[in-house]
DNA sequence: ACCGATTCGCGAATCGGTTCGACCGACAAT
DNA sequence: ATTGTCGGTCGAACCGATTCGCGAATCGGT
């Protein structure tokens, strides 16, 4: 069922109904009543290949996933699925690429198959050869999160570095001298995670300029590394009175050792972050954290994106967000019995 | 860059250019290498809307996932991931499509615009619009479900009610009389979703002839619910003594709930179901369950999907696993204080 | 030196849309 | 009556690949 079937039967030129469906010239009310009929009876749709190959645009925009082998955690979820809404939204497919690496074939396929009109890049690292390959092409795309060299292409990002050293000054303020930060993986922070480097740069100044003692751990992201990184760190740095985390995966596991450990938080422990809302919330006590908004940066990646696609050319844009700390009840004053100092 | 420019530069046509990269037909050593150095230096690669428009297909296959306003559960997450993964290796793409009603505009764009070669269905329910649609376009498609009449399609499934079944028996072996069943959400079981009507089926069927008392609950999927069914549970029917469920997300919130009330598993109570391979091991102590093999049913259902896609007219396959109950150590014999009889 | 057979390459048609230029009739202005 | 404008329609070119039919060059065999 092609168009030219479409204009047969309805007595017409193609071209009448190409233009009747797109509107772009003006068909008189007669045949275009006509021409809608047909198209209902016969349920058409035009080709989307055809249309894409003459209008060299797709209608379709790429998001590229961490690779699947390692599990996404909850925020990634509430990435992907605010993505896809938000294009479902202003009628634009989304295309899944989980690609990590450096020469992947799906990421390829996409990037030099013109098979999408734009890129959204998720768990972006400060070096990343996707960002390098998508400039090469001139192809459209957003970051989420953003690389060292951030001026030249467009992101949006949470100010993991500044949150977090607002939470250690929190703790601090309640009185906590020994704080632990739990970072996200260590093969991630490795390769150039920018949440999990600024996280710790934010980590740093803070317990620096507070004249703090600060341990920093790496943590997969799952419950099971959550709870064995919560046992090491009570054996090691029992001195330890708080955490801040950037890693919710790891926190069902917290609360389970804190659990094991027979402590109450925030009498015994005082726990705070940037995580996910809806983990914050569950957390029991509900979590005094920063609320990624992980629902709205899809949306505006997609905005973002869609800005680039529909003016090239546009100089690139940037969204810093820096949700405030929602306070809750997991933070409180530093023991007395577990301090060391006077 | 197009595959003129490329045979242009190769002093070649076009047609020889299209047969040296798809082998088709014969090109002398000298021409193909020639050519292939110039593709190498422009980094060319075929437009892929030209290529599906002139083939008929599209290397590209849809997804239709629950709404996104639904936060999916991680066993959905799992189906996502590993079609995507399994998808990528056989070089094809995976267009995302989050749609439950009748008429979504982004179910529609894929079905009749051609946009896919094949479909695949997830969250399928008993009477389903979608798989009636999708039977209409003639277009290949699998569920990872399957609906009330299922020999006219292909499908995967998890046996969840003879599965459920066998869990109950293994709970009246025990000694347990009173048990409870946790469900998916009352939305999901009403709307005809199958895992929920089997499951409770074979739920019915072995109490009856294990002559037991049962109760059968419904339970958003997520863990605050599960907390709270559990709290009713315990205040409406306290007889109860164990617990089966295909309600994964629930399962913190059961937990938790059961560490509130001062109970023990086994030592109290009972709990065992069919949930994702690491829900049941992080559970405490781990779950005595049948682990749902998500990362599995994705990659057969794009086996399933291609076979269809490759060789149409195909009959319909139907794959229905029935995993084994893994014997871990959240089930014991049923508590002799909270038995009402003798 | 001639004859198939084989190898290699080219030109043109095709897929299903969109869009540009041209045409035609009706109607207003001069 | 002539010219100009405009709404409505059509034919043809085009997007970038694949593929079929055809012909030129080469080669071995006689």
């Amino acid at each position: 069922m092609d168009i030219g079937e479409i204009a047969r039967r309805a007595g017409v030129s193609r071209s009448t109904v190409s233009y009747a469906l797109s509107g772009k010239r003006a068909v008189s009310e007669s045949t275009r009543r006509r021409i809608e009929k047909v198209i209902a009876e016969a349920g058409y749709r035009p080709n989307a290949a055809a249309r894409a190959l003459k209008e060299g645009r797709t209608r379709t925009l790429g998001l590229v996933i961490p690779p699947a082998s390692q599990r996404l955690t909850d925020m990634q979820l509430d990435f992907v699925a605010s993505v896809v809404e938000a294009a479902a939204q202003i009628d634009l497919d989304v295309l899944l690429s989980p690609s990590g690496g450096d020469h992947d074939r799906s990421f390829e396929r996409l990037v030099t198959g013109r098979r999408v009109d734009g890129v959204i890049v998720m768990e972006i690292r400060l070096e990343d050869a996707r960002v390098e390959r998508l400039r090469q092409t001139a192809l459209p795309f957003v970051g989420i999160g953003r690389t060292a060299d951030p001026d030249s292409m467009s992101w949006i990002d949470v100010d993991y570095g500044n949150l977090i050293t607002r939470c250690v000054d929190h703790l601090a303020d309640l009185g906590h001298t020994h704080i632990a930060l739990i970072n996200r993986s260590e093969e991630l922070v490795a390769s150039g995670y920018g949440p999990g480097h600024r996280a710790l740069a934010g980590f740093l100044e803070a317990v620096e300029r507070r004249n703090l003692t600060g341990v920093d751990v790496c943590c997969a992201d799952d419950r099971v590394a959550g709870e064995a990184r919560f046992d090491e760190l009570r054996a090691r740095h029992p001195e330890v009175t708080a955490i801040a985390t950037i890693n919710e995966a790891a926190l069902p596991g917290i609360e389970r050792a804190l659990a094991r450990h027979g402590m109450t938080v925030p009498r015994d422990f005082s726990i705070t972050g940037v995580v996910a809302q809806h983990w914050a919330e569950y957390f029991r006590p509900p979590l005094t954290a920063a609320d990624v908004p992980a629902h709205e940066i899809g949306a505006r990646a997609v905005e973002l994106l869609q800005e680039q696609i529909a003016t090239p050319g546009t100089p690139p844009r940037h969204i810093l967000l820096a949700p405030p700390i929602a306070l809750r009840s997991s933070t409180g004053p530093a023991p007395r019995m577990t301090r060391h100092d006077g």
